[in-house]
DNA sequence: AGGAAAAGTCTACACGATGTCGATTTTTAC
DNA sequence: GTAAAAATCGACATCGTGTAGACTTTTCCT
């Protein structure tokens, strides 16, 4: 709750650094697509930003640094997103619901999820912020496969186990799909439809 | 077919080179597993292999052409492996000895598998490699899934892609799995076998 | 054996990217 | 309007990379 007197039509400050952070995230996505990552240097992020590498470094510690809070920025989108979907009952329903909203995020975030993904191993915090967004994933997807009859518990044959390998399909299969068209993204995720579906036991 | 003439008992020989080369590979292999690839410098490798920056330079020309010509060696043996194995028709029994045979391949590959898996993006050749092994693979399936009766062509629900998807999922699964323990691995194994099965329509 | 060519090795160098420091300027807040 | 905080800059030290040229060892042929 910033601004305790609304009174005067000033807007609450803004710091000049918040619009510079924004113009460093921005500049980090677009290069990133660019060039990608190893190419990317710190010099060229600070000169898409206007400013110097010297002054960049005042906002964030390293390259790394930088691509952890462009990631987390794209991640807590997932995470609102995540949380205002409305649950379904009918597990079919929620399926085709999952699958389209899916589509969505690697539509608008493909190249920053690819990047999460590719460093996960290398930037222990982009690892940990990617392992806590496949873990929403993994529990919704866990919830369905309950709803449609698969038994509860952690065996490689229950719903849990079940729910992490389909996570990683999805995730793969997208990661290679969003690399080439939306198209191919779609009929990726008709596929990944329909082995959950049918792991579900919802197909004959 | 080396040696023109077997007698005199001397060995054909092996360039001095050969030798070393080996020890480089084999030194990037320890190495990776240590500091991982990033931390891993080309002194570093050097220094592992007995010899100086400047005679590495001598066999390879970058940190990752070492990289690939170690998952090259590798790979090669997962080819082999693959071109060894008996075909069988009985598809439950095809899919338990495919899973059992994966088993053992990232229980003795793993490290260099992620790594490959890793780097794919960054070094076209390690991403060709990586990809035709796993065109194998997908090949494979797609048989499998075929002579159980799954409908043969390349639409979301025919075998094909849905070959294609599973064989992300396994990629994928397995890839966490073998960070943590052979006992998670062979988890992950059941796990993945059971979706196949009942993405073949062999389960219930 | 012996000597030239090929194979292997080393040290030194140039380059490019990183991250740090202290000085300086701009913004913000009172 | 001014002092503190925020932001920016340019210069520097460091480190890893890749290249070049000289030198040594191995191989192979006669």
């Amino acid at each position: 709750m910033p601004g305790h007197h609304p009174a005067r039509g000033r807007r609450a400050a803004e710091r000049k650094g918040d619009v510079r952070e924004r113009a460093i995230l921005d500049t980090c996505e677009a290069l990133l697509e660019q060039k990608g990552y190893d190419a990317m240097t710190v010099g060229d992020i600070a000169q898409g930003a206007g400013i110097t590498r010297g002054a960049l470094y005042f906002y964030y510690g390293s390259k790394q640094e930088v691509v952890t809070a462009l990631v987390a920025r794209t991640v807590e989108h997932l995470w609102e997103r995540s949380r205002a979907t409305a649950q379904t009952d009918e597990p079919r329903q929620a399926i085709t619901a999952a699958m389209r909203r899916t589509v969505e995020l690697w539509n608008e975030h493909g190249l920053v999820m690819r990047t999460a993904i590719d460093l996960s191993l290398t930037v222990p915090e982009i690892g940990e912020l990617w392992n806590h967004t496949a873990d929403l994933f993994i529990t919704a997807i866990t919830a369905v496969l309950e709803r449609a009859g698969i038994q509860a518990g952690t065996a490689p044959d229950q719903a849990s186990a079940m729910a992490r390998a389909l996570c990683w399909m999805i995730e793969r299969t997208f990661y290679h799909a969003s690399q080439e068209s939306r198209e191919k993204l779609q009929d990726a995720s008709a596929t990944c439809e329909h082995i959950w579906l049918t792991s579900a036991g919802l197909i004959t």
